[in-house]
DNA sequence: CTACTAGTTCAAGTTAACTTTAAGTCAAGG
DNA sequence: CCTTGACTTAAAGTTAACTTGAACTAGTAG
């Protein structure tokens, strides 16, 4: 496969293949010319990747998965604990949500004079979601 | 309140609270000399900033929530569609922490052995915590 | 009067994860 | 043989939300 195929494939544009590649999270099997080939077997891994991008782990955290051969080592330990931190991150969210939806309904003239909404600002110190 | 008072009842360091008036998000009410004065108020606005930003605000979009004249306009439909959004995100999180919890439990010797493992791979297109 | 402290400005640096751009290469079709 | 199109590299640019650094100033303590 050449990389626009993989890229249609896995649904990543070409620049972030050769960027994957780059940071070691990814490897092409050779070249035709100057093109990379890759093996069916990129799918997996890119997905792999995927995961653990939508879990919180970063591309850094991602890379360390992996064995210098290429096969993923996934610690069970760091699952755990990423688990938990989303767990956290999941509760902090939860609050939120109920707030804003109190927010939104509350009949109150300005939200500083509904209490509901004076809790939630007090509360307001916990994660964030960012996208 | 000098600055450094806000930023101690804050918790915000001074670096943040100038830039958020550079970015209009806050006013001083006036100077001391060089030094900036803000009013005891400060402090509510700078809890509905965080919060704001802990429910998925930008920056830019709270500063669209406060009139002209400084006073908080937020729009109902606003917190709806972001509680909303945040509702998404949780779901997605929810997702995958229960994928995560369970890979970390999995007794297959790979993780690509376990079809839960592989299922949470499939759907894996979702949303990011991002912290 | 002088030094010190806490503030000030403006510009540049930081981080992550990419994207964009410019300039070059190669295989294939006509 | 020459053009075309898909690919290549390396370096620079992007975005958000800040932080840091350098050079400067004003009120205060001694």
């Amino acid at each position: 496969m050449d990389i626009s195929e993989v890229a249609k494939k896995s649904g990543l544009p070409a620049s972030t293949l050769r960027y994957y590649e780059e940071k070691g999270l990814i490897r092409s099997i050779g070249r035709q010319g100057l093109k990379r080939v890759f093996p069916p077997s990129i799918l997996e891994r890119l997905a792999l990747i995927t995961l653990g991008r939508n879990a919180g782990f970063s591309l850094d955290e991602i890379a360390d998965m992996f064995t210098p051969e290429g096969k993923a080592e996934i610690d069970r330990m760091k699952l755990q604990s990423k688990a938990d931190e989303l767990n956290e991150t999941i509760n902090h969210l939860t609050a939120m949500r109920d707030g804003l939806y109190h927010a939104a309904k509350c009949p109150a003239p300005s939200h500083f004079e509904c209490p509901t909404f004076k809790k939630l600002l007090k509360r307001a110190e916990k994660a964030r979601p960012n996208k």
